[in-house]
DNA sequence: ATAAATATGTTGTAATTACAACATTTTAGG
DNA sequence: CCTAAAATGTTGTAATTACAACATATTTAT
């Protein structure tokens, strides 16, 4: 269906074509489209799939007891989602999976990986999705990161800087729309929209949509 | 110096004391004590070694650009630390890691763990971090569900009715005084303790000092 | 046992945000 | 190109919190 080795994919990192195909060939696996809002795995279920973003990209969203939305992440090309509970035993699903755009995902089904046999391939294939569940890690931190602040304005600053550091420039396109920066962020859209107003009339940034210039 | 298996320490399980000696033989690893309030690893530094807690318990706390603390997680026996500095190349630790009381501590050098001819061994030991890597992401996660609430009380609740779920009972202590608690979900000390009170009064809670009863 | 230090609780006020309601701008569909 | 829908921006107000300052309770050291 796809070449995998010709898409680099982090999660098959230093494994040879033959070497993915045997991991494909034990491992039970599907290809699968998304439109722009669609959700691809929903809190509450028991899933054993771990996605694997080949196109396109998905935000972890989470909806509290108040039915309050939040966006924990944006998952790009390279990153995994649905591992922790896919890859841990009887952990029921606490977030929704949401395609952001038009999205392609690999789905491994990879409920028996502990049970095969010492596997050159599989081992591989393990010591890059542990690299994979740390640097995943690392990007749900930086959300703690932004909102460990107490204002909306050192939020933005914070997200701003660390997405200029990823860059490496001070203009960049950010993966969400006000809605969503506001529900990463963890406050209102409209008082978001006020204080990056405030921001601009400050001189603090530039910004259109969701392209941003740090001055 | 300490038998580890009869720790039953889940960085090691399913494996022998044999194939933990041949994995403690191939990783550089210390034991060390540390005192409440000492730090065990600082913010800003590179380091290599994996953090395993064989008794005690620390917390993950990170300092904001403005001086303010927040406590990110509370790390107990069998949690792992530190995993995705030492484990990930080139990543600067940006959290502090204290002890809360008498801790001790296995510090495991994980600097080549992926330069080691494939070793049956060693792959275990790779498996059970991945497990433990996952574990540690839902624990973080947790702490994001107290947050993305908007007020304390709320924040509170999510917190109580987590660990009362985890303790299965109604009536358990927190690994926080108030200080850390109020740190842990991100709000002001005297507002926690105030909010704490209006709960007492509406019949919500109990409590004395880190001791909860939910009614 | 007592004093000092630390932890927790209380209260009033200023600062900040959420929320609602509406205005303006941009996008998408026919 | 025009219209409807969606996204973003603006403003005023009520709600909530942070903060400061202080009170009370508990723990520690001597």
């Amino acid at each position: 269906m796809k070449n995998l080795a010709n898409l680099k994919l982090r999660i098959f990192e230093n494994m040879s074509d033959d070497e993915i195909n045997e991991c494909l060939s034990k491992l039970k696996h599907s290809f699968k489209k998304y439109k722009k809002d669609e959700i691809v795995f929903h809190a509450g279920e028991y899933v054993n799939e771990l996605g694997i973003i080949l196109s396109g990209s998905t935000n972890i969203e989470s909806i509290n007891f108040l039915g309050k939305r939040s966006i924990l992440a944006n998952i790009d090309k390279n990153d995994i989602f649905n591992e922790a509970y896919s890859l841990l035993e009887n952990q029921v699903l606490l977030v929704n999976h949401v395609a952001t755009q038009d999205t392609m995902i690999l789905l491994l089904d990879v409920s028996n990986i502990y049970n095969i046999d010492d596997n050159k391939s599989i081992n591989k294939l393990i010591k890059n999705l542990l690299k994979l569940s740390l640097h995943k890690s690392i990007l749900l931190s930086k959300r703690n990161f932004c909102i460990d602040n107490k204002t909306i304005r050192e939020r933005v600053i914070t997200y701003l800087d660390l997405k200029s550091k990823e860059f490496k420039s001070d203009e960049f396109d950010i993966p969400f729309d006000r809605d969503d920066f506001a529900d990463y962020l963890n406050v209102d859209r409209s008082a978001l929209s006020n204080e990056l107003s405030k921001m601009r009339a400050d001189g603090l940034i530039n910004f259109r949509k969701n392209h941003f210039i740090i001055k």
